[in-house]
DNA sequence: ACTATTTTGACAACCGATTGCCATACGCTG
DNA sequence: CAGCGTATGGCAATCGGTTGTCAAAATAGT
């Protein structure tokens, strides 16, 4: 009589057989209809006591899994959140990802990665494609100018990571407040002569620790050059160490743990040593710092935690009934954490 | 006259505004019906050219993109795979995510990644989840029993990433094969007394390898004992260090690097030198194995490439038409890197 | 020129859920 | 018991496409 002719109906299966069941599925079993069901299960309060138990019981016993399809057609709301990072291959990204990825699941939603080459119409189209498909995105370190951003962001809600655009929530990785914590540790060991090892033009993540290691160099009287840029990757570092050794400096603070191992390895193979012939100084205190040889004196900050943070801050946007302050702003604190690469200054 | 009042439609925008165009618009800008819009896009053939170009080219100017939650509603094909991963902490999975990415861009399909936090309960349910938002999943050292794991894989097409069940596409990485080299290398050194640092209890990868590091010790009539299990993290490596020491053995293969390079630092701190006092050899070879301290001996495989051949397996049964051969397993090769971690057997 | 055949494109059902609107049925007050 | 308010649940439209069916138009054949 009714349509439900799915595989025996006996206790609860380990795993559906057949074709999910839909909500026309239980409102033939209940002898109600579909509407009923959308709402027993939506708006509880909106139906009979009596019939919802029915309802939900049926629904348990059919294994029913609402359609996200056909709820975010419907709805307009898809449940899924686009991470868009440059390079996968970076463990910086590793944890972030991580941090969002842990949020996002907590809070029911679907996160939807996206490697973008590092390049920004790889990012624009990406972020065109998600315009339909998330309900927002969280975008690391874009490669995108500033007008294109703020235009992406007004058409849907966004979160950036270690960007800082007009109108657009950010999480701040505060990296460059600890670089005259990173100076004064190379100048206590008498260091006078340092090099800025910069990423990336297009970061500003780059720009922003440059003009911070700058200008903590100028109050300190310090000489501070800058090579580069080199790409955020380990093999840029052995042009960034030979460009480092050329240019005679006793110490570099890098764009980031990347490029200083790179450079670790590098200088190793030159036959130089770390801390007697060079100090190196990473940012952001990646998987590998800690144990790379010699362990490497960096940047520490709390990239997972900025991942969930950011997901609160969108989540915030996507659901503003509920969060509590709708900052837009989120600055991550960062210290500078001490290790085996730094050390005197060569008395050669 | 038409619904077509989105921004001015001069020349190509660089992103569009308003809401997104839909066949509909099109339908209308062209005066033809939706339904002719769709076959003008998805069978070009079954459409007159003249409409064609005109439709094709009102698409281009309205930005059109297809709403993919509307496509999988009506096609059941999601343009979507999941990839499920136990840890997505571990850098191991970094690899083959990377590789999965980038091969399922390529493909035009979307990548759903999911931890599955090391348990089965979540690895089932995202898989029950999975089944009606991704039209395939890849499942990497899956956690579940087999029953569990082909009763899922009929539901769905699957391909699984070192894990051996009948009947279920995989990709597996043979480290085993080079469990033999592993041993050849440390007997070469004089090592007769040799430890394996198990993984999880329920990987079936630590199985393996236990089973061909310990057949292989069998035929060379060298003594090799099982520690563990440990879980594979570096956290871990202090136990498993600390366990080493206490055996007695010389020289210890291990599950993954992770493990090893979390017993070097362990090793270290206990004042222990490696390889002179112990020897070491991890597996995966993994992002860190080629620069810790001191640089890690351990069995390398491509495993992006596994990724992408987990792909290619994938996209194989989701068009069947296309693909030439279907092979159901592939084999990807292990060899021995040998590094600084292993040496000779201490002569005390 | 007239029929036979093929092309072309419109109509409408459908995918699975949501939701506004409305009709019924119930409970309550007076 | 009339009258009214509200709780309840069904109908049908909608989201944006896909696709089977069929009629009209264009082409071919004799």
């Amino acid at each position: 009589m009714f349509a439900v002719q799915r595989g025996t109906p006996m206790a609860t299966q380990p795993m559906a057989t057949g074709r999910p069941a839909t909500i026309h599925d239980i409102a033939a079993l209940c002898g109600v209809a579909a509407s009923t069901v959308s709402r027993a299960l939506a708006n509880p309060e909106r139906v009979n006591i009596r019939t919802r138990e029915r309802i939900q019981a049926a629904a348990v016993e059919l294994h029913y899994t609402p359609n996200s399809q056909a709820k975010a057609l419907s709805s307009g709301k898809t449940g899924a959140v686009g991470v868009l990072v440059p390079d996968i291959t970076n463990p910086f990204y590793f944890d972030l990802i991580r941090g969002t990825q842990l949020q996002l699941k907590a809070a029911g939603y679907t996160q939807l990665l996206v490697d973008t080459e590092e390049s920004d119409e790889v990012e624009a189209s990406t972020l065109e494609q998600l315009r339909k498909s998330a309900d927002g995105v969280i975008v690391a370190a874009s490669r995108l100018n500033d007008d294109a951003l703020a235009a992406a962001a007004a058409l849907m809600p966004m979160v950036t990571v270690n960007r800082d655009v007009d109108g657009v929530p950010a999480v701040i990785i505060d990296t460059p407040s600890a670089m005259p914590q990173a100076l004064d540790h190379l100048i206590s060991w008498g260091h006078t002569s340092v090099a800025y090892v910069s990423g990336p033009a297009v970061s500003q993540s780059s720009a922003r620790r440059w003009a911070a290691l700058s200008a903590a160099a100028e109050e300190r009287g310090v000489e501070v050059r800058r090579l580069g840029p080199f790409a955020p990757k380990t093999q840029s570092g052995a042009a960034a160490a030979d460009a480092a050794v050329h240019s005679g400096v006793t110490a570099c603070i890098v764009f980031n743990d990347l490029i200083a191992i790179g450079m670790l390895q590098r200088l190793r193979e030159r036959g130089l040593r770390v801390p007697e012939d060079m100090s190196i100084v990473g940012c952001d205190d990646i998987f590998g710092a800690d144990f790379c040889n010699p362990p490497l004196t960096t940047m520490s900050s709390p990239i997972e935690q900025a991942g969930r943070v950011a997901v609160s801050m969108l989540l915030a946007q996507l659901n503003p009934l509920a969060g509590g302050g709708n900052r837009n702003r989120s600055v991550m604190p960062t210290h500078l954490t001490v290790r085996g690469s730094t050390g005197p200054v060569p008395s050669a």
